[in-house]
DNA sequence: GGAGTTTACGAATGTCGTAACTATC
DNA sequence: GATAGTTACGACATTCGTAAACTCC
């Protein structure tokens, strides 16, 4: 699971579709499908059930997104830390 | 900043060198020294001091390690409980 | 010369967008 | 026909290893 995968995902979970995902990211719907598919078949687990009028997360999908919420800002607390602990030093 | 340059990251750090991290994770040194370096460059700032015999963790990249540790730890759990939250359901 | 890192280069892989397709309303 | 997702294909970028430098003992 790389950084990237889980920032699409938690994207598309907080839209409820490809489409509204990828307005939002400004990315193809094509490139998140893409990545969707490949974290489900990397867990082995269907996320989301593909409904006519877009997705709706299955239950280990709700489960990845309390986990993926919290690793994709712990991220970006890291990088702000380490960001002003070097101004400090310099 | 990805997942895998943290996971590579953090062995530089426990190992206290690229050759020995190098060995441990089964990839070439060279791809170490790039990642490391494209890193920081993201961050804007020298994670290591380059000795003789090793690398020497900076002020900022003992930081990071303490961030590193808990993303790498945070995103191996998700991935197990997501996992065993669709073994459940199976 | 040995231990360690960096740089150069090419191969393999990954990522992404456009476009065509399918399905549902 | 409009909306939403998937698949096909090609372009571009990333990742990685081998090999050749380079530095410090």
């Amino acid at each position: 699971m790389e950084s990237r995968q889980l920032r699409y995902f938690t994207a598309i979970f907080e839209h409820g579709s490809l489409s509204a995902a990828s307005a939002n990211l400004n990315v193809a719907t094509s490139a998140l499908s893409h990545h969707l598919s490949n974290l489900e078949q990397q867990l082995g687990t269907q996320l989301f059930v593909r409904r006519p009028r877009g997705l709706a997360a299955t239950a280990a999908g709700a489960r990845l997104y309390d986990h993926a919420r919290a690793i994709v800002r712990a991220i970006d607390t890291a990088e702000q830390d380490v960001r002003s602990e070097s101004r400090e030093i310099s």
